[in-house]
DNA sequence: CATGAATGAGAATTCATTCAT
DNA sequence: CATGAATGAATTCTCATTCAT
């Protein structure tokens, strides 16, 4: 057993879950037909998950802390702030941009749940949030980002417009490149209208 | 297409449909505990809505009209294109602050759809997002906003930072004054993070 | 609507079951084919009856309110104990001799039931179980029962005496006559052993 | 057929059946709760029985095979049919008195299943209804009782009685002595109402 | 003999929708 | 227009049993 805690058929379900989702929506996909996806028996399903929302959640904590590595891997002490949040809103975006089933689990199907839900997946997405939080307090200490930052809104705001704008492209049906509005994006964050 | 047309009790069953929706979750909410909450009988509903879908979009639907409504009066040729942002975050916050069953329903139970769903409430928010886009133009031509700005995207940027805000402070709890938030949020959008 | 408040449907379905449990047993009498039996539709059953159980239960409570008003509609003010005591053992083995279906869901498939279940069953047979003890109260007032009857006790040695038999005859495969059993018991509840 | 000829995981699985049937009855005692408690494995269990079923018939055969040689052991060829009686009662009362587990499994638990496993139960009881028919017999043999005894019904009335105070002080909640309804219940059974 | 992970058949229940009144 | 009793399709989850190790 490697520092993996969770055996083979756990993510088997997962991908097989992610797939599922993706092309059919939480609310749509029988919880046997993610079973033949991952290539388990129905009640296999119940050994790894307490039950259909679980895999849901779990799938949305799995990968979300993936991003969240790769976000972690693809930052550097040494970078500004302003380099780290380029970093971050391009690897949001290409990220997504370059797994469409992910996409669509993060930004339709998770949103598919009642407010106890989104107060859990709110949790998972914490991390995150935290770490835009503090790219935002380093910007501020080294003076290159403004000193009255409200740094606890402020990272909500970035998230937010980030998050939107992913929406939408997939909604839109993908006709253009999303990780060309990285530049624009972060133009918008570093200077507002007006500078 | 007036406003007039619809009968009593079609807006009977949408305003029993919010409270419900708002108590319950759009999955957890019975058409039966709608039509009892409208005070009309069960098959009522189906005389004024094709589905129970149905009753959540034109709820969408009006409510997003009518805060259109809202942002149209509280708006006036006459202000510069940074006061009409200004005010538009203002009615989007407040709006939302005093209609905590509204909050619910945008925030979190029209979100509990799929692709199909979702593309019909991008179209009702579309003259959301078009007001915006509009203030941006104007800002862009009177050169208060920067020439380079690519609305098309910005509006995206703005709308999802707003939203985030709202639908953070709805998980929350409601534990801090949202519209406290505006000057924060449009100081941010006037100046990004460096200004 | 009659003195009898229960719809018909109502009926319909405890006749169905009725028939349904005597067949399989209430464990592998599915709602559906009760459903089918009563010539309604499965979901109706839940507009009568809250769970599968309330079927069994309200079958018992239905079925032994007929045989309590049987066997009142037997009895007579001007009858001696022992003739009424006669009568009621004669009753209780000849409805359930004449009527197979509920011989076997009292006998067989009411005792299907765990402790929570049993307790309920048991307040329905109260009301026969007070019955004997009200003929054993008359005796004993009347001089023809001894003095010393512990009637709390004796009800039960009587209803389990004839509860016995009953049992016994429905799984021998009613090979002989129950009720051609009722002298001899009657006799024994007279007598005893000795006398 | 010794007794010594089943292996300990046998009784194991049988001991842990009885205290699990105990607790929960026997629909809602999963087998993989009775292999926990019986320190096996699962798949163990089927080593030993065929199928969850025949958990609960092994566990009454044997454990009537006990009360039937408790009964043996407390008789004496030298008593009369009245003191055998009386043994008997108290016996059997006390027995299930005294033994919690056993009282619910033989009251309650076995009860719970359909005509086929009855019929095998039947069999199990068979040695003591017989046991109770030779005491007849005796009684009748040597004067004691009356020599137009039915003694094939009366054994089902004695047991039938004996059965029904147990079960109605089981479900009672056991609130008064079992073993004090004896000799009340043989003054009944010796005497009848009237003597 | 022993294990326990995996299986998959099986059934109760819900609830959106219809339609006879 | 309005009703609400009736419908029946649809799906999660359980758990007895198996079998490769």
């Amino acid at each position: 057993m490697t520092s993996s805690k969770k055996p083979d058929k756990y993510y088997a379900i997962l991908e097989g879950a992610l797939r599922v989702f993706a092309e059919h929506g939480y609310h749509r996909s029988q919880v046997s037909k993610i079973a033949k996806e991952a290539g388990v028996a129905d009640g296999t399903i119940y050994l790894y998950f307490k039950r259909k929302e679980d895999i849901l959640t779990s799938l949305f904590r799995e990968k979300l802390g993936e991003l969240v590595d790769k976000f972690n891997a693809g930052l550097d002490e040494k970078m500004t702030a302003r380099e780290a949040l380029q970093k971050v809103c391009c690897i949001h975006f290409s990220e997504l941009e370059n797994n469409l089933p992910l996409a669509y689990v993060t930004q339709i199907e998770l949103r598919q749940s009642d407010l106890e839900l989104r107060k859990e997946i709110g949790l998972a997405v914490k991390p995150y949030i935290v770490l835009i939080e503090n790219i935002l307090k380093k910007g501020v200490h080294d003076g290159s980002f403004r000193s009255n930052l409200d740094v606890k809104l402020v990272r909500l705001l970035l998230f937010g417009a980030m998050d939107e704008v992913v929406t939408s492209w997939l909604i839109s049906g993908q006709k253009y490149s999303l990780s060309a509005q990285a530049p624009a994006a972060i133009e918008f964050f570093m200077n507002g209208l007006t500078g």
